[in-house]
DNA sequence: TTGAAAGCGCTAACAT
DNA sequence: ATGTTAGCGCTTTCAA
């Protein structure tokens, strides 16, 4: 596993380090008859560059941390996937930590990519308001994007969809349609997250509407079985929900899945709407209405964000953070329709299909 | 962003960098009270350790490179997610790089790995047959464990679930309930990979049941869309095929959405049975009969593996490749079940429910 | 118990 | 056009 290095190359050639490394880089500043003989002794040798070395002196390594509370997650899998390739794009690699939802993970992985002399740090928050570690990092370490937060006043850079305003969306597409009793399953509120919430109470306020705490479930998990549960439990609590926004498509399959198994249709009972348009949004059955996260937006304006900033900390530039966020769209599709008779699992049209 | 280092620790203190570096790193050859006051300025000067420089000098970097063909891909991803939780427990980085079905990119990502000084490389081979190039970087440069691959001879280390044994067992449990016209949609065929093939065709063989090349057909991606596809021109071209194996879940979950559109019923008509059985195959309607890729078992396996090579590699060993596959299991849900008169449909029960 | 010196493999500033 | 020297921040002999 000894490879070989610039001075083997250099021994190989007779000519000095320096004038191998400048070869190899492609200096015009080495004869062209020198550059070959160097560069066929390389290949010979099998040379690779040792990238440690090279980050050491060159004081950066190319390489961007990427910290995600869940890698199962279809949402964070696809800004994972977009990230990867967009920083792939511009010769960057990409250090991958999840924190599975706990701060003190968050916390430590924040450490060790700053430890590891990472050029920067694009961070989906545990937490999307305690961030003040996150925004130490920011300070003293390395340039640090968020993907993800709460409205309001924040001092660190994030690109984001605005999901107080998704959820604002949803919500006033099913008033629209002329539901006044809607319900939210809303995963991960236990962590504190709670822009879904706050669009989908300004909808109902916006108009008029009422809206009462045990209409809104708010289960562990963000995972299709979490969503079967969170339904029954809520549809049982109050039957005569004629709406449901899901926070994430998974949440929302769970409960169609729920509603099937109970003999509920959907839409005609009861209305379902996902959150972020996930690809098995338009194949579940029915096909679900829902709110489209643009990971390739998200994540091509956080890297572009990102690298601009790194390289201001480079000319020691230092600039306010700033917030971007995108404004969802809403992709209507079988699962949301006019309310006939709310959910009462009492007065079913027909029998469960499963 | 200019941090602190040891040199700065050892000024304030008034010790040598060495005796702080040692304090640091827990040495019980300095004297507690140094100990105390190195480990104090060290935190007042907010010091980490400079791990680019740290692997210059120890010569390893705790890091492991991931390759994956594609992280939107659920079993991927899943696998994807249990290698950084084995690798985090190990103390262990996780490098991510995505190859996109690019054998390329491959061969890029592999080197760049190389040139990072990762310590190891974990492979999902995007051909997994043509792992020539891998086995050069396994053997010049840094130890590698494939994920996947075809069965008989080769020479890099592999760890993986059996996927002829997982084709042959779903086809068996078909033909088992009485089906002997079966079809297969079996993406990812077009770059090489040919075991869920073999499995399906050697449980035919088996029974001395027929199999006619145009009961195959290959999609070229894994996803819903493309399952969806794949369901039509199969099933139009050959009506009576009373079941089909998918070779992912989401490929399944695909040919299900083109039976409702189509009003062909699941299982009555026609039997599906997905591969990989992701969270989402016990929430498809019908629940889908899925063979499991136990993606935690691979993961911990591999990890291990590639530690134990690593090790070798330290102390000069060289041990010969091994193959470890591990059986799937079936699971068997509501999507499968006796032969009722072929998916025709051109006399369907009843019509579409979409 | 602590310090001085060497060196990991590379790039960069400064010779020649 | 090429070579020499220094040094990135750390760990590791080897001395004291």
């Amino acid at each position: 596993m000894a490879t070989s290095r610039l001075v083997d190359v250099a021994k190989a050639t007779g000519y000095s380090v320096n004038t191998v490394s400048l070869a190899l880089r492609g200096s015009d500043r080495v004869a062209p008859a020198t550059r070959a003989a160097i560069e066929e002794a390389a290949s010979q040798l099998a040379y690779m560059p040792n990238r440690v070395a090279r980050s050491l002196v060159e004081q950066r390594t190319r390489t961007i941390g990427v910290v995600l509370t869940d890698i199962m997650n279809p949402s964070l899998t696809s800004v994972a996937q977009r990230l990867e390739r967009e920083l792939a794009e511009q010769d960057l690699s990409m250090l991958l930590v999840t924190t599975e939802q706990s701060i003190e993970r968050e916390r430590r992985a924040l450490d060790v990519l700053a430890s590891q002399q990472v050029d920067g740090i694009l961070v989906f928050p545990v937490h999307h308001s305690a961030v003040g570690h996150i925004r130490a990092v920011s300070e003293l370490r390395r340039p640090v994007v968020l993907l993800a937060g709460h409205p309001g006043p924040m001092d660190v850079d994030l690109v984001a969809m605005d999901n107080v305003a998704g959820a604002q969306r949803a919500v006033e597409h099913l008033i629209e349609l002329g539901h006044r009793r809607i319900g939210l399953v809303n995963g991960g509120v236990r962590v504190g997250n709670s822009e879904k919430f706050q669009g989908y109470a300004a909808a109902l306020a916006a108009h008029d509407l009422p809206r009462e705490d045990d209409w809104t479930i708010a289960p562990l998990g963000f995972g299709f079985e979490d969503g079967y549960v969170a339904a029954k439990q809520l549809l049982e609590r109050v039957p005569d929900l004629t709406a449901v926004l899901a926070s994430t498509d998974e949440l929302a399959i769970g409960v169609l899945a729920w509603c099937r198994d109970r003999g509920i249709e959907v839409p005609e009972h009861l209305s379902v709407v996902g959150y972020d348009d996930t690809p098995a949004a338009a194949f579940a059955h029915p096909k679900l209405t829902s709110v489209a996260y643009d990971a390739g937006l998200v994540a091509r304006s956080a890297v572009e964000r990102l690298i601009q900033r790194i390289e201001e900390a480079v000319s020691g530039e230092r600039k306010p953070p700033e917030r971007t966020v995108y404004l969802p769209e809403l992709v209507i599709r079988d699962s949301s329709s006019t309310p006939r008779g709310g959910a009462n699992p009492a007065a079913p049209h027909q029998g469960g299909t499963t």
